[in-house]
DNA sequence: GGCTCATTGTGAGCACGCTCATTTTTCTCT
DNA sequence: AGAGAAAAATGAGCGTGCTCACAATGAGCC
């Protein structure tokens, strides 16, 4: 028993490191499941006792690195944080956990992880969203506000955060310095938004 | 010439319908370019001299609508709206304008649409976007805004609007009531942020 | 009508993601 | 060690979206 759990963990890792270079190198589309199974030294068929669809290996790329990143936050936390702040140094650092898929992770993500299409009941993406969402309600809540925020609210939030992480995603400028700027504006729209919804806004609605 | 040109206006109407149905009927995946060719009396390569891929057969039903609902919002504008109302009124029109195509919308729209993957240089969508975007400046234009919105400004709209799409194509609440309510809270949220923007708003940064 | 030739239509065929009946390996029990 | 059961690996094969070498069509000219 023992002997077969880790050797099937072996190959989880060297499905994931193979499809890892063969993404990166050939990209999302041009790397193909016979060629990451032929470079993980496996079958066809094998690949997919291990990983439901092409997409659930970048997922589980995303989730292993998110995961990472979100332990790092938690351990580096400052309570003298701004709400704002805390935010901002969880989003980032889960984007920069994810550098290396950086090139392959858009067109990926389409189907791991877009708003559209949540046709399917379990797209490999869900877990990621429902753990981001914990999170940040953990943080949103250590601020004060509900711990359970109401749904048009965590409908924004993701949404702001999709783009983000799309146009992360895209970003070639150095040091990713727009995607700085468009995460920036995001969460001071979020925060406010926050403050109005809860009452403690400090913005009247424009009459025009 | 005249003759050739009705037929092939006359095929590309008959793939379209043909599409429709399908679509409508076994969804956008089951829905297969073989049988829309074969519902459009054309064999199956024939169909892409009209559609470079399936994506592009969804992509031309949705610019047809739009631009219908476009025309009428056009039509029907009222000088003394607000900006949110404006700009309600005009998404809301596309919305309803795609009623009929709502159930295969968002599984389709993952690669017309998604704000990720916007790898291939021309997308399927981006003449819908670009258009859409035009037409939003001009409105926004309209209320003393500047007609060309910084960059930041229009990434955030069109996220909000991808938002508001997405939650749309998946909204079963009776009259996508939460749709409009969703709607309702992005345009908010996105006209303050242009009073922000704009040296023209009326709230602090909350210092938490 | 017959000839020419650009335009349009055709379907066998390719590569892909993924499946599943079968084979091979590993574990368990005596 | 050997037999039987359970688990894992295998690759031929299916149904996709899409391509491309070729066939059919019909407008323009005589």
């Amino acid at each position: 028993m023992r002997i077969t759990a880790e050797a099937k963990s072996d190959t989880r890792r060297r499905i994931l490191h193979a499809a890892t270079s063969l993404f990166v190198s050939d990209g999302w589309r041009n790397a193909t499941t016979r060629g990451i199974a032929t470079a993980a030294g496996i079958a066809t068929g094998t690949l997919f006792n291990y990983f439901p669809t092409k997409e659930a290996i970048a997922a589980a790329l995303m989730t292993e690195a998110l995961e990472r990143a979100g332990e790092e936050f938690r351990a580096g936390r400052n309570e003298e944080n701004s709400l704002e702040g805390d935010l901002f140094s969880f989003i980032w650092s889960g984007l920069r956990s994810l550098r290396e898929f950086r090139k392959f992770l858009a067109p990926a993500s389409e189907t791991v992880f877009s708003p559209l299409a949540r046709q399917s009941p379990e797209s490999p993406g869900d877990a990621i969203r429902i753990d981001h969402l914990e999170l940040v309600g953990g943080i949103v809540a250590s601020h004060g506000f509900p711990a359970s925020l109401p749904a048009v609210t965590v409908q924004l939030y993701w949404t702001l955060y999709l783009g983000v992480f799309a146009y992360w995603a895209a970003d070639d400028s150095p040091g990713q310095e727009d995607t700085l700027a468009l995460l920036d504006q995001s969460l001071k729209l979020f925060v406010a938004f926050l403050g109005i919804d809860q009452g403690r806004g400090t913005y009247g609605r424009q009459s025009q």
